[in-house]
DNA sequence: TGTACATCAGTGAACGCGCGTTCACTGATGTAC
DNA sequence: TGTACATCAGTGAACGCGCGTTCACTGATGTAC
């Protein structure tokens, strides 16, 4: 079972989300393709097997790396944006995975990836709110259009956050930004050549967000 | 030839690049598959046209969206990156083609896609530039890390900009921001329910990324 | 200690599918004399 | 005006491939008496 997931990784080390095959588990695995649905009901959970694999891997490099430490907001932002960017450049088809294109005609279960999935948000907020906690966080002002309100408060009352509207919508901006810059990377959007350093420049843009964000 | 086209993006409305196929397009063009290769070399060169086409499209919708109106740097900018948003969110999977997970197996031959890929970005400078020439941006101090600066500095010269190469380095966040927003949205990486008016929502995104370019 | 039986991991063949690409071909349309 | 020929769009069969999934099965291991 475990082997099994160690292996489907190995499989993505080499072969993008979409084409990841129960058979070539099997395969690697050395045993017949049917052997494999003994432990498995059908390549849709073998793919979330390994999504969930996947965001748990990350989720805790990110940890990792928040623990590391900088008691800053800023450096441990900067801290987990490196986490994500380091990861995803070492396993870009597993990126592609949870991050990527969604793979066509696989539905997740909600049940079993949300929770895993939104580690890395979870870890962002709490560095922002901590921030805020400590006043290191400057409220913007200006309003919310009122549906964006009512949908931040309803994650504020969730998620437990005492951070205001205003400043958890900007979390989203830092959240969103991060991992677009991490996939034009990963993805190679940047043209080839014009960019020699991409981790730092993505430093530079993590550094701009913060800077949007009001923290210090 | 056209018709080609049209069909493989008729095509791309019901199945995820990956999965596009020569067959698929034969087939809805009431014809042998044999017969497609009469127009084109291979499946690569299918998605090429598809590729350019799709960026071209992309293009001419943020074109527009520009010259739709408004003077003020922030309001072209929203613009843009609505047009990006209600193009994508229309043709998820040609957004998905040039903007998400590489097709495996598939390199683009970069004389042909380099120039319709860069529109999008080319618009967004365009914008900062004539706001940087108004002095309707507020140049932001720091030092640029060196790499970054060198890289900077090369497409300023490449493109014949006057900004400075911080302010330069700002457009790279709004661009990849928006990207990032973008594909958060089509590939529904928020959770279900959580963002009632995702078309709000980026706006609030993109609202930070322009002030924290310094445009008024 | 020895036998009878149940459990269970893995086998192997088969199903029906769609794919990209090749090849020799047909038959209509257009051109040259 | 009429015939001979070239062009060219499209055909149809075939190649070898890999896929997900099913099914009845073998044979080793473990358990109960």
């Amino acid at each position: 079972m475990r082997e099994i997931v160690r292996i489907g990784r190995e499989q993505l080390a080499a072969v993008g989300p979409t084409e990841l095959s129960l058979r070539s588990v099997a395969r690697e695995l050395g045993v017949v393709s049917s052997a494999v649905y003994r432990y498995v009901a059908s390549r849709d959970e073998l793919l979330t097997l390994l999504i969930v694999d996947a965001f748990d891997e990350l989720g805790d490099e990110v940890d990792a790396a928040l623990n590391r430490g900088g008691r800053h907001a800023r450096a441990q932002i900067q801290q987990i944006a490196s986490a994500v960017r380091d990861w995803a450049a070492r396993e870009p088809s597993r990126y592609a995975l949870i991050y990527g294109t969604p793979v066509p005609g696989y539905h997740a279960p909600a049940e079993r990836t949300v929770d895993p999935g939104t580690r890395v948000v979870m870890a962002l907020l709490g560095v922002v709110e901590q921030a805020y906690l400590d006043g290191a966080a400057a409220v913007p002002g200006g309003p919310l259009p009122r549906p964006v309100r009512t949908d931040m408060d309803a994650l504020r009352r969730e998620y437990d956050l005492q951070m205001p509207a205003v400043l958890l919508a900007r979390c989203f901006a830092l959240w969103t930004g991060l991992f677009g810059a991490v996939s034009f990377d990963v993805f190679d959007q940047y043209g080839t050549d014009t960019i020699t350093d991409r981790a730092a420049l993505l430093k530079v843009q993590i550094d701009l967000y913060i800077d949007a964000l009001g923290i210090a």
